[in-house]
DNA sequence: ACGAAATGATTGAAACGTCAACCAGTTAGG
DNA sequence: CCTAACTGGTTGACGTTTCAATCATTTCGT
């Protein structure tokens, strides 16, 4: 075994805000979610439906987009099916997969919630930087993303 | 009610991030602490009360450094405290309060969680970035992070 | 074509987080 | 003092997440 990397001073400071931001912030929006019968997991899947291609997605596919696992997708879409934001179809090609579409009410549930949401992120995250930061911060958490859903990683290197 | 502020280009870009981040990266980091008989907060909490001043911290306090709220504190603790990781005792000058106290034991096994969770990190995140970034990444995550600190905030503005 | 492996998706149990209700001890007002 | 309001901390119930096990269907190897 060889020596620990230790995280230096500047890296430290960047791993607490992201602790400070899943501790603090992500519940905070969690719970805006929730007082509009919505988890963001809920919501994820809502955007990714309304984003896609006749609004359908494979479940695997949906899945992937709203960054869960399967399991977690069919737990959460149970009430979404059951209150009519989404409907499922089995696929016609593969006799295992199912497609998920957001209906009228789920793309007007949507409609309702995404400006509220929106002004919650700018309140707690963007409202704090400025132009530049705001750059930077993308540039920085979307090469840590990319890599991040390049599966390849999570299985555990040598 | 006036317009909505949506996100611009660059901000879901940095939002985006962080959402990967939440749904992917962290419960990875969370799957090595569950391999280790942890879970981050209660990391968390171990590293609040290592660098407290006599390994010792009052109950609030500690929900306070470790991000938590007071019951999830409690909840989390009963682990810590009957494995003997934790001492809790009851301060003398203030009969509701108590305080916690990082034991020998419970030393002994963040410091040997400690260089995985780094290694960890470091493979998730930071292998990523280059210098520049990893600063830009610190000096915007922490202005965010400093005012979610400010419990105002969440106050529901007007 | 036939069985084995792989894929798409679901299930159920156990552990976790949240929230509101609660108890106990302390502080403050009259 | 005596009670009301407040603070520190705990509890229990409920909903969510995870994980391993499972089922059905499709693909692959020979």
């Amino acid at each position: 075994m060889t020596a620990p990397r230790w995280l230096d001073e500047t890296q430290q400071q960047a791993w607490q805000g992201l602790l400070v931001i899943l501790l603090r912030v992500f519940p905070e929006v969690e719970r805006t979610f929730k007082a509009n019968d919505l988890l963001s997991v809920q919501y994820g899947i809502l955007v990714a439906l309304a984003d896609a291609p006749d609004h359908t997605l494979r479940l695997t596919e949906l899945a992937d987009s709203a960054n869960t696992s399967q399991s977690r997708l069919t737990h959460r879409l149970r009430n979404l099916v059951s209150r009519g934001d989404i409907k499922l179809t089995e696929d016609p090609q593969d006799g295992r997969a199912k497609n998920a579409t957001i209906t009228a009410a789920g793309k007007r549930r949507l409609d309702r919630i995404a400006p509220i949401h929106a002004e919650n992120v700018q309140r707690l995250i963007f409202d704090h930087l400025d132009t530049e930061q705001t750059a930077a911060l993308a540039d920085a958490l979307s090469a840590v993303a990319v890599k991040a859903c390049d599966h390849e990683l999570f299985k555990h290197s040598t």
